[in-house]
DNA sequence: GTCTTGACGTTTA
DNA sequence: CTAAACGCCAAGA
């Protein structure tokens, strides 16, 4: 088996797309998780971008809480591509976490690390 | 194949 | 604190 130390499956069978998805949609209610975090369980650290790329992507999927994936600040960077500006704030107060000026209050405390949780 | 685009992250000034 | 420059990597043109 030669070394692959990034992906764990082959070219053909990586759907990166999908992975984030699947990592998304396993964000308990009330909890938030990083880019970073994301494209790391997926297994390319370096590919946060992508992760915020495919959340774009995301609008035609169902079930996907984009609201619960913020930057590694703890940043609404991404509350611009929701329906409305300020619905990705909503959404979170919704479920009990309280955001300032675009950042969640006690993001270390709401945090939720896919790569520990999905051992 | 090249080039551009990014809901990011880190470093530097 | 802000601002800019890189590095990063998948997808689309």
């Amino acid at each position: 088996m030669k070394s692959r130390l990034k992906s764990p499956l082959k070219k053909s069978d990586v759907h990166f797309f999908e992975r984030v998805y699947e990592i998304v949609r396993l964000i308990p209610p009330g909890r938030v998780t990083s880019y970073r975090a994301i494209a790391r369980c997926i297994g390319s650290p370096g590919a946060s971008r992508m992760v915020g790329w495919a959340m774009n992507a995301s609008h035609s999927e169902d079930g996907i809480p984009a609201h619960r994936v913020v930057n590694r600040l703890g940043m609404l960077t991404g509350k611009m591509h929701f329906r409305h500006a300020e619905l990705m704030q909503e959404l979170l107060e919704s479920e009990g976490i309280s955001v300032e000026n675009d950042r969640i209050v006690n993001f270390e405390k709401f945090f939720w690390d896919p790569y520990k949780e999905l051992i």
